[in-house]
DNA sequence: TATTGTTATACTCTATAACTATA
DNA sequence: TATAGTTATAGAGTATAACAATA
């Protein structure tokens, strides 16, 4: 049984690295790394969000989304304005261009997630999915320890 | 269909941060990041190997092998010497510390895959594995684009 | 006193290009 | 002429620590 969790959890690797490494590839023929594609996807999905607010999404410091933003904003994907109440605080926000980036993104992700899957069967899908998910639940709230804390919240 | 495939990949691309999280984090404990042990891991599975082979292996560039090795080397758990035949060449090995890591490692991972897969039976861990290795297969091997070389050979 | 974002500094992984020693 | 490994230089992501402006 040991063994055969263990060649479960290679090939499980083995898939990430096949998975990502496709994924990191066709965003750098659209000049972006895996970290500002997920700055990007954030804005995307909440609107726009303070520096601290990204850095608890990035699980990552602020020092770290300086560089990143900065880069972005390089870039013309994303602006900073100021805060509205908050005189300390920087408000992150896509530009048109940031905006069209992230649905290609989207739609480059469906188009990725379409052809991973596409050999299964709704009842196969749904078996993995499960897998997953319990996998994840266990990791993450299982009775062991703690090994990573969950996606943290950033709604305003 | 897309949307639901579309939920799978986020789902699986969750777990596989987690695991690689987890995994870098028991990897920080000991010293060593993931690219110095997968050098230490190549050693381990095939003796002693050329800085030019760990570079096939790893996929990286001769001089991205020589800063790694240069870090293992300082911790003492690696050796570099001359190659027998090829005045040109160097020869990495494991130092009796390194292999006492390795086998760390080995266990480490074990217990890892152990905890990962603990809730599953026999048959659901069939079944995801069978996932697992259709995707890769297709993702490898498949009629579209081929996104991504199989593992190379290094053996000497 | 605490928080937001910055400057300063450093480490790790990665890459290309030019170079030395050897094949 | 080609190969093995190095020096030199660079970019990207990450981190800690100290600091200014603001809350």
């Amino acid at each position: 049984m040991a063994l055969r969790s263990c060649s479960a959890l290679e090939r499980l690797f083995e898939l990430a690295v096949v998975l990502t490494g496709a994924m990191d590839q066709g965003l750098a023929e659209r000049g972006l790394t895996r970290a500002r594609a997920e700055v990007i996807w954030r804005l995307h999905r909440q609107g726009p969000l303070m520096q601290r607010q990204l850095s608890q999404a990035l699980r990552c410091t602020p020092r770290n989304v300086t560089d990143l933003v900065d880069a972005l904003e390089a870039a013309g994907l994303v602006t900073r304005s100021p805060h509205p109440t908050d005189r300390r605080a920087t408000l992150v926000s896509l530009t048109e261009q940031g905006k069209a980036a992230a649905s290609r993104i989207q739609g480059e992700y469906g188009k990725l997630a379409a052809s991973v899957f596409a050999d299964l069967s709704e009842s196969q899908l749904a078996t993995f999915v499960g897998v997953v998910n319990g996998t994840l639940q266990r990791l993450r709230r299982g009775p062991g320890q703690r090994l990573l804390p969950g996606d943290r919240d950033v709604s305003r």
